[in-house]
DNA sequence: TGCTTTGTTAAACGTGTATTTGAATTTCCA
DNA sequence: TGGAAATTCAAATACACGTTTAACAAAGCA
C-alpha cells in the first residue's frame, strides 16, 4: 500500500489491523482496548492517541478492512461487462461468497455482528459504502427477473442472495468456534459451496422471472 | 400453562419473560440484569435469587421462549402428513418463517446474536433442541432431492433455507432498528415473503435434483 | 545544538454492572 | 396463631474497562 513513514504511522497502522480482526471476532462491545492494543503491540493509551475513542476506531477499522477486501476480490468476479446478466450475477455472488469466505476478511464479519446488535456507529457509513455494491446487484437482479418483475420481487430475491451468504459466514463462525463437536455442515469446500448458491439462486429467479409472465413461452 | 401458586413463581415467570425479550433485543452482554428486574417489576437481586446468576437465567429464558413459540406455531406448519414432500416442507418453511417474524417470538432472535457472538452458553440446549428439528428438515430435503442426492447437497440446501429465513431476521431488526432511514427492504408482508422463500427454494431445489439425474425424462 | 512537535508509557480515575449480604417482609403450614 | 421457610429489598462489594493524566522519549527542524 502507502509507505508509511514516520513511526506514529505504523503503530497506527498496527492497530487498524488488530482492530479490524478483534472487532469481527468479538464484536463492538466484547472487544476490549487492552486485547487490540496487545495484539498491536501497542501501548493502552494509544487508541486514544491516535483515534480518539473507541468508537472512531471502529468506524476507521471497517472501513480500512471494507476497502481492502474490496481489492482483492473484485465485486465483479472477473467477469466481462459484455457477458451476460445471469452470468454478471454469478461474478458477483462468487465474488461475494469469496469475501465472506477469506479469512482474512472481516469486513462481513463486523457488519454481521453490527446487524445482530446494532451499535448505530457503522450505520452511516456502512450505508454509504454499501449502497453503491447494492445497487448495481439490484441493476443485475431486475435484468435477470424481467421488465415485468415488481419491485418487492427484486427485494425478496435480493435477500435470498444475500441470506445465504450470511448463511456461509455464520456456519463458518460456528464451525471454527467450536473445534470438536460433531459440525452441523461442513463448509470447507467454499468454491463448491458458491456454485451452489448460484445455481440455486439462478433457478429461483427463473422461477419468479415466470410467474409474472403468467403463461408465455419459456425458452 | 401451569398455574402458578406462590409469589416466587410468578416474579420467576416475570423474570423469564422479561429476560427473553430484552436478550433478543441487546444480546448476553448488553442485556443488564438492572433493566431485566426493572422490566418484571422485580428486585435487582432477584436474579440470583431465583436462578443463581446471570448465564442460567439466560439459559432458561431461551428454553421458555423456544418452547413457547413451538406451541404457537408447529413446525409442520399446518400440513398433512400424507401430503407430498415438497408440500411439506413448504408448510415446515412458512411456520419458520411465522416463528421468525412473529413480534413475541424471541428465540430466534437470541439464537441470531448467539451465532453472530457465541457466548458458548447456549451451545449444549441449543444443539439439543434445535437438531430434532434440524433432522426432520433434512429428512424432507432428502425426500425432495431424491435418492442420488449427496449428503453435500443436502447440507448446501438447507443452508440456502435457513439462510433465507434468517435474512427476515435481520431486515426485520434493522426495520425496527431505524424507523426514518430509507428502507433497504420493505418486509412488512411476512406472508409474501414465506410465498416467495417457498417459490424460490423450490425452484432451486428442483434445480439441484435434476443435476444428480444426468438426463433422464423430468416430468 | 536547542526548541517544538509528535509519540509512548505507566499509573490513576471514574463509571457501569454482576454479585453478595444481611436485614426486613411475606408466605406457608402445623 | 406462631414460628419457620421463602422471598424481597436497599445497600455494599468487587471487578472490568474506557478514558485521562502527566511524565518521558523520539523525531523533525531552525
Amino acid at each position: 500500500m502507502t509507505d508509511l513513514k514516520t513511526k506514529s504511522e505504523k503503530t497506527r497502522a498496527r492497530l487498524l489491523t488488530a482492530a479490524s480482526r478483534i472487532f469481527a471476532e468479538k464484536g463492538y462491545q466484547d472487544a476490549t482496548i487492552a486485547e487490540i492494543c496487545e495484539q498491536a503491540q501497542a501501548n493502552i493509551a494509544a487508541v486514544n492517541y491516535h483515534f480518539g475513542d473507541k468508537q472512531t476506531l471502529y468506524l476507521e477499522a471497517w472501513r480500512h478492512a471494507f476497502n481492502h477486501e474490496l481489492g482483492q476480490h473484485p465485486p465483479d468476479g472477473g467477469v466481462s461487462r459484455q457477458a451476460s446478466a445471469e452470468q454478471r450475477l454469478a461474478g458477483r455472488i462468487k465474488s461475494m461468497i469469496r469475501r465472506v469466505a477469506d479469512d482474512d476478511s472481516y469486513s462481513f464479519a463486523i457488519i454481521h455482528k453490527e446487524m445482530a446488535q446494532p451499535t448505530r456507529l457503522l450505520a452511516d457509513i456502512l450505508e454509504k459504502e454499501i449502497n453503491p455494491q447494492r445497487q448495481q446487484m439490484f441493476g443485475l437482479l431486475r435484468e435477470c427477473l424481467g421488465q415485468d418483475a415488481s419491485e418487492q420481487q427484486l427485494q425478496y430475491c435480493h435477500a435470498s442472495i444475500m441470506g445465504q451468504c450470511f448463511q456461509l459466514l455464520r456456519l463458518k463462525q460456528m464451525q471454527q468456534a467450536r473445534p470438536q463437536r460433531a459440525l452441523p455442515s461442513d463448509m470447507s469446500d467454499i468454491g463448491a459451496f458458491a456454485e451452489h448458491v448460484v445455481d440455486f439462486s439462478l433457478a429461483g429467479i427463473r422461477a419468479i422471472r415466470s410467474q409474472t409472465l403468467p403463461k408465455r413461452i419459456q425458452a
